[in-house]
RNA sequence: GGGCCAUUAGCUCAGGUGGUUAGAGCGCACGCCUGAUAAGCGUGAGGUCCGAGGUUCAACUCCUCGAUGGCCCA
């Protein structure tokens, strides 16, 4: 024994993680010790990890824990292995997120509402609701590990960052790629502003629409078979009618015309495919088919509009239009055309040159003079313009369709495809240019960026990034008020100033209202410039974080060059259209402004990408506010701790597939793992400080137990491709491979079988146990701290007095890895498991010592062999054995079995496979023997005589005779069940032992207590007593041992059953 | 309507380039161990691999069509 403490402390076991965690990320604060991970690296390669903002103004949910720990995992494990890991944290700030919150917050709503309340104070409440949660995400985000640097945040509301935004506008401004543009957007009445196509993607609901059909009289007579001919038209937004100007039709469709059976007051004409769903079944019966048309000979035809209440501007209307788009898939095949309302529409009103009508206002109200439905918000004035409709004579018929339309992401109000006026990004000119640039992206997985994200790019569109808001981002171009051709586009405060002609004050805002304070005469000479009233899309801010971020172009060039292109990124698949694209539409726009090279070589801001999928509930239902089925961090976290929620979510199943949330499962996966982990801790602890510490008296790893040398191998191994996982950015393999070796090799394997070398700490073979449970113990701490930040540490620095977090992730030297002996050993266990199976079979449980057993392994090299036969004293310990057999092909207990195998044989024999595999299954076990040696074997497939070849065939061997087998397919095991009374009497001291021990314990006994013994039983086990007793009362600590005859049981003796047999035992703690 | 992903044991998931006993953990049943003990370990029972066709000597694996669920888009 030695006089030194225990130096290595045990975690209680009732002791929440928590506490545990808690404590430790005090001390971190303490130690500040992610800023000594950041200066330990300061000088090594760096490796960029760019943070999405987060909005500030939202709270947490599970979803961010998800994609924060996936954030700081790799940020982590790039630092152990070396890299300047850079992690700016950042805060997005504007946009209409926050204006919402204030709204909310100020019981107001709508833009009138706002302007009332006033711009400054509106944007001042702006600027503070930002901050409501700040306290809340970093709280989450500190809990669970993630290291950032908080300190020092880019924020995309402040002076800096807009000017940043401002250059990039002016630059692309100068690039002639932002410009006015004229076009349907989709368009949020309530808010009062446009909105991009990616914020529409958000926003998907499905609603009840009306379906309306009507039949509109057209000018052209025809023949006069009837009188009145009319049009069937589709439309499921009635509102648009009022400012109907054509309809369309497709060119190359054959539409019919039809009337009833026998009526010559009208007829009607649409789509031939149409014809069943708009007349319904059988239509054939009750309709006569007056004439089939084509869809280009209806083209220019007449018809009269169904409302009249707008006048017509100038232009052609109430004219049949022939346009591709035109679909037959749904309504009659002909639609109706307003130009003002839809994309389509639109466009076939530039072509054909169309009236464009406008009669609803930026609240989405019809003008209050209109009859019928003046004042009325659009939506609400259908159910009148179908009532009108009827009255009219127009409609054919009236009904609902359920589908999915856009509503605004943030206030559901549904949309409007309004045709309006809008700053644009022109990104469809560089749209090929991004598309090569996101062809170089390492996309995790790659179909997200292959398949979503690529057809994306592919069906660009310009992006519409004004917003007819208050927070945000000012749109910095001046118009001059006297000619709005002239434009300034302001990229800096310096060009403000000097276009301005007045010094920027200290205290000076670029945001609304104050912004707009700033005029100057038109350098024209006639006229003032103002600026435009828009702010922008606050995609764009944070799409402008990789360099907005440094304050770049106007200070920190050098930290932009050296953070750019950015290494890393990890978001959610919702990001996809949100702020993967905004940050590749941006970088590319600005091309060489950003990177040299970059439009020549296009090159993508972020290097690999890492999406992972939604956090369902427990049932697999997507997580809502609605359903109230989401989950709240903090208590997450509270009753698991950090680190088991990170490992849950990271190993539960491929970090880019939805994963179910359920407490149950964490604590049954990651939390017993972790548990698992704390076990061997706590056992190597206990034990090594009865005075084992790591010293020069260790073996050396070469000279240690065959199953050291095991276990560092497979230790070797787990490191080298936990770490391969990681470069390659896949978290749940390394995840599993490092949880996989804690639990079967260390705990499972080696720690049980090396259980009793642990007893004691100074012999070589102890200490050689000792010094190798340490290594595997710290290198998976390392393997172990990107995933589970917490209990790594905490026990790497009982072990090693330093933190984990400062270690590196892979030794520069480890243990070489030796697949012989893995081979060997997996057949080791692979025997363990069959003997252990043959003696559940044979009903001997394990404490009753056997006498043999024969096995055979599956096919081995030399070496391989070497090991399990240097292993054997494993298995016998295991299976307490006295004699382990390795049995060859000439043991006469062994038949041989030839197994086809089918891979070679297939390429061989092609469609005579099966017969051929019949014919080597058949093989005699004498011919196999004689083949083993070298002796030809010919096979006789249809008639012929072939040789066989080694690998067309795998040899099993089998038992035979009357011992108790188990096989597994390559290898056997053959026990012999025979019991001998030696090994009957041994099993009944092992029988005793093990009884008294329990007693010891029962009785609360020290280890070390020694003891007094009286047993009282029959012959047999007084017998088995006698041969074993000094064994006995070694392993028992007995003082003395004194047996007697059954009827003397001695006083407080307790009744026991040994083996089946009754006994007494009396046990005294000897003084 | 289109794109992507999934569907394998009661549950959660593994199953390179097709190869003949489809695996693990949890749960369950039975048992072991009792000096890791508010632990540890073993054995076992559970599967027409979503369905239908097809290609092939051979399909969980490849192809086609469909079903169901999820995400995204129109």
């Amino acid at each position: 024994m030695t006089d030194k403490q225990p130096h290595f402390a045990v975690l209680p076991p009732e002791q929440p993680a928590r506490e545990m965690e808690e404590a430790l990320l005090e001390r971190w604060r303490e130690e500040r010790l992610f800023e000594q991970t950041l200066a330990q690296h300061a000088d090594k390669p760096r490796w960029v990890f760019l943070e999405g903002p987060p909005t500030a103004n939202g709270r947490p949910g599970i979803h961010h824990v998800f994609s924060r720990t996936l954030k700081d995992l790799f940020c982590r494990h790039r630092s152990m292995t070396g890299h300047a890991v850079s992690r700016k944290a950042g805060w997005d700030t504007h946009g209409l997120p926050v204006e919402i919150e204030v709204e909310k917050a100020l019981g107001i709503s709508g833009k009138q509402d706002i302007e009332k309340f006033g711009i400054e104070n509106f944007n001042a409440r702006c600027r503070e609701s930002v901050w409501t949660y700040r306290q809340e995400w970093e709280q989450i985000s500190g809990r669970i590990g993630y290291w950032l640097d908080y300190e020092n945040p880019y924020v995309t509301y402040s002076n800096d960052y807009v000017e940043s935004v401002w250059w990039a506008l002016a630059t692309l401004y100068k690039k002639e790629l932002l410009f006015q543009g004229h076009k349907i957007l989709p368009y949020c009445p309530r808010c009062g502003t446009a909105l991009s196509s990616h914020e529409v993607a958000q926003g998907y609901e499905d609603v009840e629409d009306p379906s309306v059909y009507l039949a509109l009289d057209l000018a052209d007579a025809g023949d006069g078979r009837v009188k009145r001919r009319r049009i069937v038209v589709w439309t499921t937004t009635p509102w648009t009618l009022v400012s109907n100007a054509a309809l369309a039709v497709n060119p190359e469709l054959n539409y019919v015309e039809v009337r009833k059976n026998g009526r010559d007051d009208w007829s009607l004409v649409l789509a031939e495919s149409r014809a069943g769903a708009v007349l319904g079944q059988g239509w054939e019966e009750r309709w006569e088919l007056l004439a089939t048309h084509t869809g280009r000979s209806l083209a220019g035809q007449r018809y009269t509009r169904p409302l009249d209440w707008a006048e017509y501007p100038e232009g052609n209307n109430q004219i049949i239009v022939a346009e591709e788009f035109v679909s037959a898939d749904d309504g009659s095949g002909v639609v109706h055309m307003s130009p003002a309302f839809g994309a389509d529409d639109y466009a076939a009103g530039q072509r054909h040159g169309l009236s464009f009508l406008q009669p609803v206002n930026a609240r989405g109200e019809f003008p209050a003079d209109m009859p019928v439905v003046g004042g009325l918000f659009v939506k609400k004035a259908d159910p009148l313009i179908i009532e009108e409709l009827k009255k009219r004579d127009v409609l054919w018929k009236a009904g609902t369709l359920m589908h999915p339309y856009p509503h605004c992401w943030r206030c559901r109000t549904p949309l409007l495809y309004y045709a309006r006026t809008s700053w644009f990004i022109k990104t469809t000119a560089f749209k090929d240019r991004m598309i090569a640039a996101n062809n170089a992206v390492n996309w995790n997985p790659p179909e997200v960026g292959a398949g979503r994200f690529g057809q994306w790019l592919e069906n660009n569109i310009d992006w519409a990034i004004s917003r007819d808001r208050y927070w945000g981002t000012p749109l910095p171009v001046w118009v001059n008020d006297a000619d709005p051709t002239e434009r300034q586009v302001v990229g800096s405060y310096a060009d403000l100033a000097a276009f301005s002609g007045r010094a920027l004050p200290a205290d000076f805002d670029p945001h609304k209202p104050y912004i707009d304070a700033y005029t100057w005469p038109a350098p024209s000479g006639t006229g003032t410039m103002r600026r435009v009233p828009e702010v922008i899309d606050t995609w764009f801010d944070s799409g402008s974080m990789p360099f907005a971020q440094w304050h770049y172009p106007f200070e920190n060039a050098e930290k932009f060059r050296a953070h750019y292109p950015g290494d890393f990124i990890a978001e959610g698949v919702d990001q996809t259209r949100g702020w993967f694209y905004s940050l590749l539409a941006i970088a590319t726009g600005l091309g060489d402004a950003l990177h040299p090279g970059a439009e020549a070589n296009a090159t993508s801001p972020y290097k690999n990408v890492v999406v992972n999928d939604l956090v369902l509930d427990a049932a697999g239902q997507k997580m809502s506010k609605s359903r109230g089925n989401t989950v709240a961090p903090a208590a997450v976290l509270e009753r698991h701790g950090a680190d088991a929620v990170r490992l849950f979510l990271v190993s539960a199943s491929q970090i880019w597939k939805p994963r179910s949330f359920d407490e149950a499962v964490i604590r049954d996966t990651a939390g017993r793992f972790l548990l698992t982990l704390k076990n061997v801790y706590k056992f190597f602890a206990e034990l090594a400080n009865f005075g084992w510490s790591p010293s020069a008296e260790d073996p050396l790893p070469e000279q240690r137990a065959l199953l050291d040398q095991w276990i560092l191998s497979r230790l070797s191994a787990t490191e080298a491709e936990a770490h391969r996982l990681l470069e390659a950015f896949d978290a749940t393999s390394a995840a599993r491979v490092v949880m996989e070796f804690v639990d079967e090799d260390l705990s499972k394997w080696y720690v049980r079988l090396s259980r009793d070398r642990f007893y004691d700490v100074s012999a070589p073979d102890n200490r050689a146990a000792f010094a190798t449970l340490q290594e595997c113990l710290v290198v998976v701490c390392r393997l172990l701290a990107p995933l589970a930040p917490f209990l790594s540490d905490w026990v790497y620095r009982e072990l090693t007095g330093t933190s984990v977090h400062l270690a590196p992730y892979v030794r520069a030297t480890p243990f070489a890895v030796r697949p012989e002996l893995e081979a060997a050993m997996v057949e080791i266990r692979a025997l363990a498991t069959l003997g252990r199976a043959a003696r559940e079979s044979a009903s001997v449980k394990v404490r009753q010592p056997l006498g043999a057993m024969i096995c055979v392994t599956g096919r081995l090299s030399a070496e391989a062999t070497a090991c399990v036969n240097a292993l054997a004293p494993l298995l016998m310990l295991e299976l307490n054995l006295k004699k382990i057999e390795f049995a060859t092909s000439a043991d006469s207990l062994v038949s041989l079995e030839a197994k086809p195998n089918f891979r070679t044989l297939g390429k061989r024999w092609g469609k005579e496979t099966p017969r051929a595999a019949a014919v080597v299954a058949a093989l005699e076990s004498e011919t196999l023997r004689a083949f083993e040696h070298g002796t030809p074997v010919m096979i006789s497939v249809d008639g012929t005589d072939h040789e066989l070849l080694a690998d067309e065939v795998s040899i099993q061997r089998r038992a035979s005779g009357a011992l108790v087998v188990q096989e597994d397919g390559t290898r056997f095991a053959a026990l012999d069940p025979a019991i001998s009374p030696e090994l009957r009497r041994e099993g009944l001291a092992r029988e005793v032992v093990s009884r008294v021990q329990r007693m010891r314990k029962e009785t609360g006994l020290q280890v070390s207590d020694r003891i007094r013994l009286e047993i009282s039983g029959p012959t047999e086990v007084r017998d088995a007593i006698s041969v074993h007793r000094e064994w006995i009362a070694g392993e028992v600590l007995a003082e003395s041992l004194v047996t007697k005859d059954t009827n003397q049981v001695g006083f407080n003796a307790v009744a026991v059953e040994l083996d089946g047999i009754a006994a007494h035992i009396a046990l005294t703690k000897d003084c």
